[in-house]
DNA sequence: GACCAGGCCAGCG
DNA sequence: CGCTGGCATGGT
């Protein structure tokens, strides 16, 4: 028993033909999700805790509120999976016919949705991600939740919210440092100050005013928001699917099987115009096939087009009353 | 020990 | 503009 408030647990299915919840929670585009070993997919997302599991076109839910709070107001735990998870927006790509590799990356992954993820909590997220292991950007942005984000008791498992961008704007960044962040560390408490000045003029921001706060943190140096990151924030939280993040995969992928080479914002702008308003949707696609074909063996990721029933290597939740005796 | 990870940034030409 | 090192750290 933690010190949690008891929430009530809400429970439905909804529905969602077309759609796969694996591909999507698996992909690698976000953090505070993981299959555990029961085969529910557990997560926290806008304070609330859900558990997820797909059969067929029904996705059942469980989930700790009835109501979710997000930048669109209060929303019923139905209404909001379907918005979070975008089940009713299936992605149209066109492709020509002579473009073999996007028509295989597309059949892939047919059912993949980009999530709809807390601005704040993608910002920091992707500042974390640089450079750095998919796996260890979980484990330290829940390390980040559990230090300063509250708790939620659900089903005898502690989860962690995410903590606002001024609680973080007040650390140091020596605290991170400690924590071996390296050199990611200065920038999150830096990045959370700027929204954190920000929000203090805007009470509830709206998606616009998500996105200008964002815009503005890509003109701001020492953030860790720069091409790729921005990238990252204004696709996976901003609600602009005509972004296309380049890492080196998608340098490596361009170059490969499209001939194309430059810097990141060559291949950036390349992409963009390339892919339209769906650019985002034809990168990611080539993007998971292309490392899926290149670095099978990673061990961070959940998709696997051989085998996908590999639990998640890192939940974002700790069992109550599961007391490792391996600490000293 | 190399070499790389879903890069960013200051300091150059 | 575009290019180059340096940056911490953990994993293979």
């Amino acid at each position: 028993m933690i010190g949690a408030a008891r929430n009530a647990e809400v429970q439905g299915e909804v529905c969602a033909p077309g759609f796969n919840l694996g591909y999507t929670l698996g992909s690698g585009q976000v953090f505070r999700w993981g299959r555990d070993a029961d085969g529910w997919w557990k997560g926290i997302a806008y304070n609330t805790v859900f558990h997820l599991r797909q059969d067929g076109d029904s996705l059942h839910y469980l989930a700790s509120s009835t109501r979710v709070p997000t930048y669109l107001g209060p929303m019923p735990v139905s209404a909001f999976l379907e918005w979070y998870l975008r089940l009713k927006a299936s992605p149209r790509i066109r492709v020509s016919r002579d473009d073999t590799r996007l028509r295989a990356a597309r059949q892939k992954l047919r059912g993949f949705r980009f999530v709809r993820q807390e601005p704040f909590e993608c910002i920091i997220s992707y500042v974390l991600s640089v450079q750095a292991h998919m796996n260890l950007t979980k484990q330290r942005i829940n390390f980040i939740a559990k230090s300063f984000g509250h708790p939620i008791s659900f089903r005898n498992e502690a989860y962690w919210t995410f903590p606002q961008p001024h609680i973080l704007a007040s650390q140091a960044g020596i605290f991170f440092r400690r924590q071996r962040f390296g050199w990611r560390s200065e920038r999150v408490p830096l990045s959370a100050q700027h929204v954190s000045v920000i929000l203090k003029k805007i009470e509830c921001p709206t998606l616009d005013q998500w996105r200008s706060i964002g815009d503005e943190l890509k003109g701001v140096p020492g953030t860790g928001v720069g091409l790729k990151v921005g990238k990252c924030i204004d696709l996976f939280s901003m609600d602009r699917l005509n972004a296309v993040p380049v890492d080196t995969w998608v340098l490596k992928l361009a170059k490969e099987w499209y001939g194309v080479k430059g810097s990141d914002a060559k291949v950036c702008a390349w992409a963009e115009n390339r892919g339209g308003s769906q650019a985002g949707y034809m990168n990611e696609y080539l993007f998971i096939y292309y490392r899926e074909l290149n670095a099978p063996t990673l061990h961070d990721q959940v998709i696997s087009f051989c085998a996908s029933d590999i639990p998640s290597p890192e939940l974002p939740f700790e069992r109550v009353g599961a007391q490792d005796q391996n600490q000293i």
